[in-house]
DNA sequence: GTAAATTAAATTGTGTGCAATTTAATTGCT
DNA sequence: AGCAATTAAATTGCACACAATTTAATTTAC
């Protein structure tokens, strides 16, 4: 017989990370709303400022989303002309996304925020490493089991 | 000049937390997906299989979710027949949540759910541990200054 | 060259999540 | 007792997130 005890709320080890999950995205909002962007957008815009022009799909690889999630998304970031989505001369199934000159203007305004939002956390550095490590353990060992 | 480096998708602490979450309440859907439940409703059977009767705002202070969330939540859940939803007649604001007889029995197909869940991750009891006790910290430290 | 199979993105449908607001009931103050 | 303030839940509006499916284009196989 399995102890009562594994299915008591206090004693989930996802809750917290699921309420974590939600918690962050809040936090996010106080410096995001300034710029009008949410904090997927915030993402999709992290991987456009360092790799300038990507695929929905290659979008997608980076920030473990399907096209359902993205393509409204994008969608929204080209109506607010953060960003271009172009179809591909090379192969048309494909929209390449890249920054306008606003949308990389932004990142000079989201330059803080990592910092700030690490302000807000109440943990050390090494505490918020090891969460990170271990959050990417569990994400890269599905990723491969995914594949097998 | 902040360095460049705090912009990298990567580098960044918050994000693999929420790629995370979300992974976790995929890795759920293979167990729910056969109670015909989803995560956040899991959780709040969770809640009850424990403490029986709740109020819609006693489960969102434990869920951390709002009424926006759980109204239209649980009164999926009615329409499952695993919960009640009753008006109380002390105080007519409040709505009661209840489990039926069907929801209660739900439970014993729940109860090995958290230990194959675990299973799935990759990770040691230890650091499982870590990963709540952080998590935990973050969110004890952001109750407090929201209240304060 | 042509048809079948595969692929990229888009769409459809459903269930969250949260801010803002509304509705109805209760509490607090005078 | 009556009204203002507060409260619990519900509603409205919007942005995700993901499964399933569709559309259109490309690749593969014959």
């Amino acid at each position: 017989m399995v102890p009562d005890h594994y299915l008591k709320l206090d004693n989930q080890f996802c809750f917290p990370i699921y309420a974590l999950s939600r918690e962050i995205t809040q936090l996010y909002r106080a410096f995001l709303d300034e710029l009008d962007i949410t904090y997927p957008q915030y993402l999709v815009l992290l991987v456009l400022w360092q790799h300038e022009r990507q695929t929905v799909n290659q979008l997608g690889e980076k920030l473990l989303l399907d096209s359902g999630t993205l393509t409204p998304l994008l969608k929204r970031l080209e109506q607010k002309h953060l960003v271009n989505r172009t179809r591909s001369r090379a192969d048309e199934r494909v929209v390449e996304i890249s920054l306008t000159p606003a949308g990389a203007k932004l990142k000079e305004k989201a330059r803080c925020i990592p910092k700030e939002m690490f302000g807000l956390l109440g943990i050390s550095l090494e505490e918020m490493e090891t969460l990170r490590n271990i959050a990417q353990k569990i994400l890269q060992h599905n990723a491969r089991e995914q594949k097998a």
